[in-house]
DNA sequence: GTTCTAGAAC
DNA sequence: GTTCTAGAAC
């Protein structure tokens, strides 16, 4: 059924094409008998081309299976290629028989090793001499080391057997193709959801498994709503079609398992690597090369890759015939590179996450010398992709580009390609020109050219180096201590909000404050400091804080009247239960700076504190999560709060709170009302203050799930939902230094 | 920030 | 009848 008539018609009065197939398996998979089958009921030529017996009956080397594959091709026969082929340096030469005319194909004989084992230890008269006892610790060995066939390698069409039936099919497949016949391009047969990530990403992801729901966003994210949740539901399939939202109650221990499960083989780990990608420079349009384009870049990557530290590196094409991918992976894999810290990968750059479940923080951009949104390929895809956020972020930066040169500029939250896809940074780079029709063409001067190209990415990688240390810098909590505070620490046990008594002892002491101030009109006298009482500036506005909104500012001020209400006291920060927590864990660490009413008036110079604000933040959570480590907490502001005095909440996501009342209460920590920490000190840093959005209507937007983003009719429906949905949070959240958890501490 | 209340909407 | 919403008061 995968015969491609029309092609076979349309080509009709072609000459034959050939085909050249890499069987993929380990010993006693089945390959001999794969080709013999075929080459018995064929139509078509084909020649068997073993490695075990080239040397006239004796195990020969790689090169003469390429001579003796080559002298089949040229006489028009298609050929088998029969050795074990299971990592990529071992297939990578044979993908060069394409040059030939011929259509390279894998099959992937991926039986189970038991069946392996077995069959090479019974077998007898092995044209290898493997077999008996030895053979099982052989085959062991080398299905450890497998390393699956990618389309990006080279191939046209690979097709996976797993079972004895695939293996007959696919035998019936081949037997079945006449001399003009071709079989449809692509992958097929896969059953591990991995293929759908391209299989050898996995290793690059340090073969982490790829969750379930994955494999259907993947395929289809325009539905990704339903794929999404069919998978969360598939524990209770009649309940697939409806949302989550269903009293599917008793998830305790379930929920935990899956949360658990998620944060720890899937995302998270896909999410918190540093990782560039990037598309080959100047080969494209300016027309560079590809044999030493080549050869610089698997030679920067070389150079970088170790520099990196964790960081990673992707090659990026669209096209699954890239001649680019194909050259870099031979010549990636001679230098042996490590895998998991370099790889291709066939995608849109601008959709690696959303279609390929690969997550790139940074990518890079081919782009011109003025840095406009113009043009075709990479440059205009990327430009299109991320929103008008990127040409003005950008101008923010530079005007114009040399070439040999990178400008990264970040990202900001609410372009596209950040939310959707994850990219926090776009690094812009100019490559040389050998295009006479492009600017500054260099005229096939190469030894200019060369210079250039690794120059260009040089400054790539090193852009990307500065990107990853500053994040790490970030992480540490620069220019914070790491001591536990000195003060209180440990009173997370004896704070726990848990109890009502600690809200209402709050309460009280609330209506004490407040009857203090009864007696005041306005509450604009002085409160007894020599501070002013509700009078702030607050953003360049002056903005009346009411009496009942001033009791953090007093906290903040004079904690040591409410020793029995901070949880901590710093010479920068207190640290308190909110009053209210609309959470498991709820706390808030208020800025004790005067002047601080809200994130308005934080400016250049409040960076620092903002910083140890959040490292305090940390501080907290590591604590919570000694108690319940299933706990994901996020560190944020209202953009508008409610209460004077610089505020961060610390929040753990489960929102299992009877004071969570109403849909403001849901938006203020789940729509863009609620800023994060680590946007906010970014924001700062980048331009000395911090946008806020109209909030009015943030507030009272629809209720969408914090997690798959489904909308809900009402808060009671919401609070049911979350309690059963472990849908994996938004990929803008999914970034370490937004959503803290155990597995990320 | 919360609570209370009244009127609208269902 | 119940639920939702907005405004005032604290």
């Amino acid at each position: 059924m995968d015969i491609d008539s029309e092609t076979t018609s349309s080509k009709e009065d072609h000459q034959t094409k050939t085909i050249a197939v890499l069987l993929v398996g380990a010993p006693g998979s089945g390959k001999s008998t794969f080709c013999d089958k075929v080459i018995l009921s064929a139509s078509r030529p084909w020649v068997r081309v073993c490695q075990d017996t080239i040397a006239s009956g004796k195990a020969g080397r790689r090169v003469q299976c390429i001579m003796s594959a080559r002298a089949a091709l040229k006489e028009g026969k298609s050929v088998f290629i029969d050795r074990c082929n299971l990592d990529r340096g071992q297939r990578g030469d044979f993908t060069t028989l394409s040059s030939l005319g011929a259509e390279v194909h894998a099959v992937v004989l991926d039986l189970p090793a038991k069946l392996c084992v077995a069959r090479s230890v019974k077998r007898t008269g092995h044209e290898g001499n493997l077999q008996g006892g030895k053979a099982a610790a052989v085959v062991n060995k080398m299905l450890q080391n497998k390393d699956l066939p990618k389309l990006y390698e080279g191939y046209s069409r690979i097709t996976f057997c797993s079972n004895e039936n695939d293996v007959e099919e696919a035998i019936k497949m081949y037997s079945a193709l006449g001399p003009k016949d071709t079989l449809q391009s692509g992958c097929f047969g896969q059953k591990n959801p991995d293929s759908e990530v391209q299989p050898g990403i996995m290793k690059f992801l340090k073969k982490v498994e790829t969750p379930k729901y994955s494999t259907s966003q993947a395929k289809n994210s325009t539905s990704s709503e339903i794929s999404a949740d069919d998978s969360l539901c598939d524990k209770e399939p009649e309940k697939a079609s409806s949302s989550c939202n269903d009293d599917v109650k008793g998830t305790g221990k379930n929920a935990e398992l899956a949360e658990g499960t998620v944060a720890d083989r899937g995302v998270s780990s896909l999410s918190n690597t540093p990782t560039l990608a990037f598309p080959s420079i100047s080969t494209a349009d300016f027309q560079f090369n590809i044999e030493l384009a080549s050869d610089i870049i698997v030679e920067k990557v070389e150079e970088y890759a170790n520099k990196l530290g964790e960081a990673k590196l992707v090659l990026v094409d669209t096209s699954h015939g890239s001649k680019i991918l194909s050259l870099v992976n031979l010549k990636a894999g001679r230098k042996r590179i490590d895998s998991s810290k370099f790889t291709t990968f066939v995608g849109d750059i601008t959709k690696l996450y959303s279609e390929g479940r690969l997550h790139c923080n940074v990518i890079a951009n081919t782009a011109n010398w003025r840095l406009r949104p113009v043009g075709g390929g990479v440059n205009a895809a990327i430009f299109n992709a991320a929103g008008p956020e990127l040409e003005t972020a950008t101008k923010e930066r530079a005007k114009c580009l040399k070439s040999g040169s990178a400008v990264a500029v970040p990202l900001p939250s609410t372009s596209p390609l950040f939310w959707r896809e994850g990219v926090t940074h776009v690094i812009h780079v100019l490559g040389p020109n050998m295009n006479p029709l492009r600017p500054d063409c260099l005229n096939n001067n190469y030894r200019e050219g060369c210079k250039v190209l690794q120059d260009t990415y040089s400054a790539l990688f090193e852009a990307f180096a500065s990107i990853v240390k500053n994040e790490e810098k970030f992480l540490k909590g620069d220019n914070i201590s790491g001591k536990p505070a000195e003060s209180l620490v440990g009173k997370a046990k004896d704070h726990a909000p848990k109890s009502d008594q600690k809200v209402k002892r709050e309460s009280t002491h609330e209506s004490e404050k407040t009857k203090k101030f009864k007696g005041s009109q306005d509450g604009i006298e002085s409160d007894g400091q020599g501070n002013l009482g509700s009078d702030r500036i607050c953003g360049g506005t002056s903005k009346t804080w009411g009496l009942w909104a001033q009791a953090l500012y007093h906290m903040a001020m004079d904690p040591g009247k409410y020793k029995n209400d901070v949880l901590e006291i710093t010479t920068e920060v207190v640290v308190v239960n909110d009053l209210y927590p609309k959470a498991k864990r709820h706390i808030l660490v208020v800025a004790r700076k005067q002047g601080l009413a809200c994130l308005a008036d934080a400016c250049e110079e409040d960076e620092v504190l903002l910083r140890k604000m959040h490292a305090k933040g940390l501080e907290w959570i590591q604590k919570f999560l000694l108690e319940d480590k299933s706990l994901i907490f996020r560190l944020g502001y209202h953009s508008v709060p409610s209460m004077r005095q610089l505020h961060l909440h610390v929040i753990s996501q489960d929102f299992d709170s009877k004071h969570l009342k109403n849909n403001k209460h849901w938006n203020s920590f789940n729509s863009a009302f609620f800023r994060d920490s680590y946007d906010v000190i970014h924001e700062i840093g980048r331009k000395g203050r911090v946008t806020l959005k109209d909030n009015e209507q943030l507030l009272s937007k629809e209720l969408c799930c914090h997690r798959c983003q489904r909308a809900q009719p009402d808060l009671l429906h919401l609070k049911a939902h979350i309690t059963n949905c472990r849908i994996p949070f938004p990929l803008f959240l999914q970034e370490k230094w937004r959503l803290v958890r155990a597995s990320t501490m």
